[in-house]
DNA sequence: CGATTTTTTGGCAGCGCTACCATTTTTTGA
DNA sequence: TCAAAAAATGGTAGCGCTGCCAAAAAATCG
């Protein structure tokens, strides 16, 4: 039960029209269904096509037409669910319109991230999807001089090329600081992953910091972990942080790595929020479902990814969409 | 700063070789380092295509040539992180061989595992990437038809197309029933998720089911949970097993089902293992960093992607690649 | 130095399809 | 019934590139 390997080539429309017995452009029209012909007609082009096992080859149909109908995601990372989840969202509209999603992954390099737009502008793709606005000076003109689509989600804090879609992580981070003030903390750290890499991550630690500055606090401690975001360097992150400073809250880079300091107070006995407040951001799920609910702040991914794609699918006009976000109290502060 | 809208036409491959003052030929040759030239010629031509911004067009190049190094994903899933994994893994490989990939998602159904299937060929991809073994038989009578390569990933219990890479989840739930036998539980239940769209998850739980019955017992109680597989439902599931089975051991039908009893376990005060054991399924880093690790079978998802990818590009024969599966003793069960 | 060999180069026919236009067939209407 | 309008159809020129081949230029050799 292998497959064939004679590399037999693939029947061709011309080689339909032939067996329907009518010209090329009417088996291309019945195909699309576009333009006129009457309903014997197709009912003999779809016979031949049937017998035939034709499958059009969109390569040539995009060289003689216009539109690729390919939408290219360069995207920082497939660990962190964020991305796939924006994906996701993408996915079904773009399925719905005949789209087809292209990805690569830039590792939150912007370096890569302009190698990798300028392969898939080989492609001469519909859209190029990106996060946030933070591209190399040639990212930009690459994309400029394409003349396709342009859509940077996640991010509103920055001045946009064509489409952006998504929320503030600058004020995600103020709201968060807000929150916690109100509350009570006043000796409050940071454990975070690479700020240099993620921008999104270091706006939302700015607009936390510029928060809590204004209200005449400062940050006690922070820790940046080496190795990126995970619910370990959260944990470790967490423990080094304690070691030396003394906190009553810790603003964490996200969920994941708020989920490792939550485990780390699980497994010290440290009681949440009375002896020490978490704070996260993402909303992912596992964090309702944690014995105390974590106190986050919910961003709209998967819904991210679906306005982006139905802005590129229908063409719409340059425009900034913010899908805005939600705090989620929980029982972490 | 926006975009600039009018629909300029690209720059070809033509207008360089004018502006270069050579032919179109010579100009391909220098662009795809292919076939000799002098050094003279190659920095007329490099110095034209940086001057004009050409960007070379694939969809053309692909049309003459032959293979479009294009790689089909079709997965089931963006939500379960075991195939963003599988793509992460993948990704790199691609990125290093000058392969896309594109992707669809399937929802776990299989009819539309062959549309999307029957989409991607009109591309004519390098390969189509699946998971598992289980296609309609229109699926499979496309891709056979197709002549490219077909990779199935994740699993080993069936008969492979062309290329498999993977494990025997069939084998793993076999080797996570022998673990809880030898532990000494006896009244074991199962949670889990959809079997009938999870073929996977369904041979786990065969694998489990054959073993425990070949020991002489028999699961007490299952509990399947409605709405696919999450944190949530694992609570919820777990919730409502224990509320009309009493059991010492559970085994769950991945990690994030497992994950969701592990925290209705920490809530309402149940101590683990002693009370009741909880086991899951891919080995996922949050599991190792709970405040008592997760018992589970760690699976190559990362790998079973790079591997995939590294067959493909290499034009490997038609061959199954056994990544095998590692038992996580951790310390719920 | 002329004859060979090797390197470099350009021309051009497609790849499979769609867009456009011209032609044929059918329908409509007075 | 015949002209005019509408519907259906086919022919064919590209889309931008690569692969093949022949020609030109440069290098090698006796």
């Amino acid at each position: 039960m292998t497959l064939d390997f004679r590399h037999q080539p693939a029947v061709t429309l011309a080689e339909v029209a032939e067996a329907a017995g009518v010209g090329e452009s009417t088996v291309s029209r019945v195909l699309r269904n576009h333009g006129s012909f009457s309903k014997k007609t197709k009912d003999r082009v779809m016979e031949a096509v049937e017998r035939l096992g034709y499958v059009p080859n969109r390569i040539a149909g995009t060289l003689a037409s216009a539109g690729s109908r390919l939408v290219a995601f360069v995207i920082p990372s497939l660990s962190n669910i964020v991305f796939p989840d924006v994906l996701r969202g993408a996915s079904s509209v773009l399925e719905a319109n005949q789209h087809q999603g292209v990805f690569s992954v830039t590792d939150y390099d912007a370096e890569r991230e302009e190698a990798l737009v300028a392969a898939m502008l080989a492609w001469r793709p519909t859209a190029v999807m990106l996060a946030g606005f933070e591209h190399t000076e040639g990212t930009v003109k690459r994309l400029r001089a394409s003349g396709c689509r342009v859509v940077e989600m996640l991010d509103l804090d920055g001045t946009a090329l064509d489409l952006a879609v998504g929320f503030s992580n600058r004020s995600a981070g103020r709201r968060s600081a807000d929150f916690l003030l109100k509350r009570g903390y006043r000796r409050i750290g940071y454990v975070g992953h690479d700020l240099d890499r993620d921008t999104r991550a270091r706006k939302r630690f700015d607009g936390f910091c510029e928060v809590v500055g204004a209200a005449g606090f400062a940050l006690v401690g922070r820790e940046i972990c080496a190795g990126g975001s995970s619910v370990e360097s959260g944990r470790l992150g967490l423990e080094r942080l304690l070691a030396r400073s003394s906190l009553d809250a810790v603003y964490f880079s996200n969920d994941d790595m708020a989920l490792g300091g939550y485990f780390h107070c699980l497994a010290r006995g440290i009681s949440l929020p009375s002896q020490l407040a978490i704070f996260g951001y993402n909303g992912l799920d596992i964090g309702r479902v944690t014995p105390q609910p974590l106190s986050t702040i919910r961003t709209p991914r998967v819904e991210t990814g679906r306005v982006a794609a139905e802005l590129v699918v229908a063409g719409a006009p340059p425009q900034v969409v913010d899908l805005g976000f939600e705090l989620i109290e929980g029982a972490t502060a």
